[in-house]
DNA sequence: GTAATCTTACTCGGATAGATTTTGTCCGAGTGGGAACGG
DNA sequence: CCGTTCCCACTCGGACAAAATCTATCCGAGTAAGATTAC
């Protein structure tokens, strides 16, 4: 069970367009050196977000990535599941119903204790990374680093 | 974030193996047998729950998997430790202190808190599965499904 | 009949290929801004 | 001086290779049980 490594790219830069000024935009080269990361690869994985409902984009000359909703009713566990799917990370495929041990249907009525008890984990994390919001990360961070960052995502002096 | 389809062999496997008289075993090949799995691949995965320290295995006839502790104190999260291994799925690389928007050293004694927050949501995953134990689930089964399992597993009639 | 020995079949364990998913790169379609031009 | 038109550079978006991880398979080392043989 690993996160892509894109995950952490992604949940800081929304955390950067979260400080800008609303109706402004960062493109995906401007975010690629703010990180130093990769642009090519850091433009695919923006479009997640954008296919999540994170970001919206715009494109033309002053175009790139804003949040697509006010920072407040972004999760961290929006970002996180936009960039690696859906799907719970674990699967249950009824292996017990099949090979010489199959269970009866009748006792497949109810569904698989073991497959239950990992999907009550997977709810503990995903309420666990609903609680946070990108309001919440940006109001930890120390006073004028909002200006800073904006500063130097858009390359001014 | 996907675990290995592996997780839910095992997961069932030392279910099964929880449900054997104290001093019996079962062999790979019986518990391939008896979920309908591909032998060898399984019998490698039972080695990881050997190495975390979830099973013992005996060699020559007779011999094959046990659990290497009682099952109340066998929680899931052993097992699916053992399996996926002990790495969280959430890495931070600092990429706070990279590229052109590099935090000062000064800003980065205090630890991410992206990272933070990630690592959160991971202990209340973790929490959530070491609250059950093999015990409980066994306890969960109806009357009379452990000793069908032993019958099964042996290959008994 | 008993004990020691030997053979034999069965077990796990690690090393070795194949398949699937993730990561990284590239080029094309579309757009907004700015310059040029005419009125 | 102002409005219109045109061009161009900049943006995202999706299609295309390379790497890493997971799955599946195989064969070898070791062991415990059982049969055999000598006493």
């Amino acid at each position: 069970m690993k996160l892509p490594v894109s995950t952490e790219w992604l949940l800081h830069c929304a955390t950067s367009l979260a400080q800008l000024e609303p109706g402004t935009t960062a493109s995906a080269a401007q975010l690629a050196q703010y990180y130093d990361l990769p642009p090519s690869s850091l433009a695919k994985q923006l479009q997640a977000l954008v296919r999540g409902g994170v970001l919206s984009a715009s494109t033309g000359p002053g175009g790139g990535f804003r949040l697509a909703r006010p920072a407040p009713e972004i999760t961290l566990l929006m970002i996180v599941e936009a960039v690696d799917g859906f799907s719970p990370p674990y699967e249950c495929r009824e292996i017990r119903q099949r090979g010489r041990g199959a269970l009866p249907a009748e006792e497949c009525r109810a569904p698989c204790v073991l497959a239950r008890r990992m999907a009550l984990a997977h709810e503990a994390w995903r309420s666990s990374l609903a609680e946070t919001s990108l309001a919440d990360i940006v109001a930890e961070l120390p006073p004028g680093a909002p200006s800073r960052t904006r500063r130097r995502l858009t390359g001014a002096p």
